[in-house]
DNA sequence: TATATAATTAGATATACATTAAATTAGATA
DNA sequence: TATCTAATTTAATGTATATCTAATTATATA
């Protein structure tokens, strides 16, 4: 459900001291050790906000030696940032649950995919960010079961950032996500928007 | 304290419930009954709910006989949204932080207050709504107490939504306000975004 | 004034969760 | 292997808060 999301990531950032965890890494990476220093708090305690932060994927982890550096993940502060809005607002409301204009899509299509198929970027704008992952999703067989090995190598076909485009479609709805194992998401899921109950 | 305002933020969307009061009332303003029924929530939750988005400025009310209708409060949704991300990310880091430009604040200025010194429109941009209301807050007495009626007069001088200017002086610490009074902050506080702790 | 409706406040309860100390795990090095 | 450092997990505790029922307040109307 999209709502829960939505207010999983508000939970996320309704905390001082993960905030201000966010804040100590604007400036750059940081250690845990570090992190418990600066804010006064012991080491567990920035393990659990870390884990926190880390399930909405506002932050990433990098481990070297016995010590794990953490950063921020700009990109999804941004998207999580952007979908709450578009969830509230509901932007443009029917408008957007509307099937948008076929001439529109094959536009984005063709802007936004090179002659061999991959994915030049992904689109910054919300709507034409859909649109190029429904795209990429269509050539997935409705009710398989796909390994996230499987997954990764599928997106990899279109775009190298295989691990933020994979979270993107499990954010969007387009797939279901139990176990390692991913799925499609039934069609009118995809539909984005009017799940207000 | 910025920290706190913007945790508070995340607070009041920390909660299905609130997000789909909000939800419901993206389709246009409804009472307290209505959203309980609709909710399947008692009538004291409702209240319960509403306090602490209102506390936000998330949403607005207006009273019709001895009913409630409540409304989203969309400018301030976005602000505080907006203002979450730039502390995060610190947008810009020292150059936030450092002295605007004296060509660029007279220019702002310029375009956005009229002859007769009132304010046109509040900026969008982030730096230039800065600009306008920093303006606006020089010609404030430093130390002096204003009553809340005082402080809207003052502001109505310069545009007639003294309500929303008002709250942003708040909210991004030009002033403190404690039991109905208000009075400027330190200048030092005015420098926008470097409280990380 | 009495009655009706909507909203709020007060008080009680249960759940969520932030924090810590203690124990454990992971990795590196002597 | 023993030792060191960093991180995590576990268990316990206290605080915050979402929800309800019952009582109260606010406004309107017969």
């Amino acid at each position: 459900m999209q709502l829960e999301k939505i207010v999983n990531y508000h939970k996320a950032l309704a905390d001082p001291t993960r905030l201000r965890i966010l804040l100590l890494l604007s400036e750059g990476e940081m250690n845990g050790q570090t992190l418990a220093e600066k804010l006064n708090i012991s080491q567990p305690t920035v393990t659990h906000h870390a884990a926190k932060l880390r399930e909405e994927a506002l932050i990433t982890e990098r481990r070297e030696k016995n010590t794990v550096y953490f950063a921020q993940n700009r990109y999804f502060i941004q998207q999580h940032a952007e979908a709450s809005l578009h969830l509230i607002f509901k932007e443009g409301g029917k408008e957007m649950s509307e099937p948008v204009n076929e001439n529109v899509k094959a536009a984005v299509i063709r802007n936004f995919f090179a002659k061999d198929g991959r994915l030049r970027q992904i689109p910054a704008q919300y709507k034409k960010k859909l649109i190029a992952f429904e795209h990429m999703i269509e050539q997935l067989e409705p009710g398989r079961k796909y390994p996230e090995k499987e997954i990764n190598e599928f997106i990899k076909q279109y775009h190298d950032d295989f691990a933020t485009i994979r979270r993107e479609f499990i954010m969007h709805q387009f797939m279901y996500r139990e176990d390692e194992i991913y799925e499609l998401n039934p069609r009118e899921l995809w539909t984005h928007w009017e799940n207000v109950k």
